[in-house]
DNA sequence: TTTAGAAATATACGGCGTATATTTACAATG
DNA sequence: CATTGTAAATATACGCCGTATATTTCTAAA
């Protein structure tokens, strides 16, 4: 007996084994995801999911897609919070806030994206790419505000290479050297705050337990103080 | 036809799969270590290896607790060049470089430590604590001398709680206030390296290619500028 | 009404960690 | 020297896993 009229009782089994796959890897983390105990949990067959997936690692990429989206919907919505200008220092503050609490609230997404948790896989960057630069795109932007301002603080700064064999070359070939200095800016942030988020929920940031928050803010007003130079004048 | 006179040939088998597992692991990632590989590797059984470790996990925390003592070796090496006082903030900064370069070269191991790699693993803390303030004990030794010297600048820092149900809390009972800013500026400067450092090995600092160097000693000056007050006065 | 294709099943293969029982080599004891 | 107990290996098996292949059945178009 196969094929049993499966479409009538449940249509959209590709979104089904989606939010099942999601529903696992929020409970038991991203690492111990597996095809047979989805299939099981539908009531279906492992071979099946390969109509809609074509391998593990395309369901992976699927999920990883759907992260970044969910992401850079959290940072694009905080720095939506403050339109127009004169609160750029404020949009990248709750920029800043809101990665962490994305971070709290979704850590295994976090580590999805940013970490290394899947066993074999290695990420199809043509894919990935839009999502992950629109969620970097906030960030950006705002920087991009700050420095269109002359209030990007800049001096010592090194600028990227601009490499052709580079696999983000695509990216960077249209930027100018303004556009540099405000992408190198954007990584040095970037990387402060991802060590301090990665430690976090991870568990391995030692005695900070709800004083995490604290010295989170504390890393933003540091980044503040340093790129932004102050308003007046 | 069991047990043909293993030892006599192969003495150290412990130590052997080991070898091997660091083999597979900087060949291939910690991901896909394998008992049945490392077995057939060695032309022995896959159970044989439950002689010498009771778990995968076992072996893994073996592993986790050679890296960390190879990266402590590191910390201390760095930290040792500068003896005497004077020095501390070349001190520091040595530290930092050495850091990245034990993570650049070792990558593997790094993301073994401090990364999520190996599937359903969950350290087990009591085995892994030593060895892990052992290789932070470099940076807090280095800080504590500056902060001894009067030379550490703490303004603003938060200090971290200390709650009793923390599974940290046997490190840090002892600790008197100034030891607790000494830990958060020891937390602050790590997070901030890591940050920059698992990005880099991760690939996911786009743009910059040998250009991390230049970066990361950006980075390091920062660090040293924000804490460390000038020697004069 | 027939037929082509999509979507599911059944089955199977090789890999994995590991539990259990069994065999063998070796060292200590009588 | 013979015996025996133990440690270290093997043999085997179980239940997972991803996935390849062939088969079946439902459905929609010709």
């Amino acid at each position: 007996m196969a094929r049993p009229s499966r479409t009538s009782q449940m249509p959209n089994l590709r979104e089904s084994i989606r939010d099942v796959a999601w529903r696992q890897i929020t409970e038991s983390g991203a690492s111990s995801l597996s095809l047979r105990r989805i299939a099981r949990e539908l009531g279906i067959t492992a071979p099946a999911i390969y109509n809609y997936f074509s391998d593990r690692d395309a369901l992976v990429t699927a999920l990883i897609v759907d992260a970044y989206a969910s992401f850079g919907d959290c940072q694009h919505e905080a720095r939506n919070a403050y339109p127009g200008s004169g609160w750029e220092v404020d949009c990248l503050r709750a920029i800043g806030i809101a990665y962490r609490r994305w971070a709290l609230d979704h850590p295994h997404r976090y580590l999805l994206i940013f970490g290394n948790p899947v066993p074999g896989y290695e990420p199809p960057m043509q894919e990935i790419l839009p999502v992950m630069m629109r969620s970097l795109g906030a960030l950006l932007a705002t920087i991009g505000e700050l420095h269109a301002l002359g209030r990007l603080e800049v001096e010592g700064v090194p600028l990227p290479l601009l490499e052709p064999a580079h696999r983000f070359f695509a990216l960077m070939e249209t930027a100018d050297e303004p556009m540099l200095a405000v992408y190198a800016v954007a990584m040095v942030i970037w990387s402060r705050v991802h060590g301090f988020v990665s430690l976090e929920i991870t568990g391995q940031l030692p005695p900070f337990a709800e004083k995490g928050e604290a010295l989170y803010r504390f890393e933003l007003d540091c980044i503040c103080r340093q790129f932004v130079r102050s308003q007046d004048r």
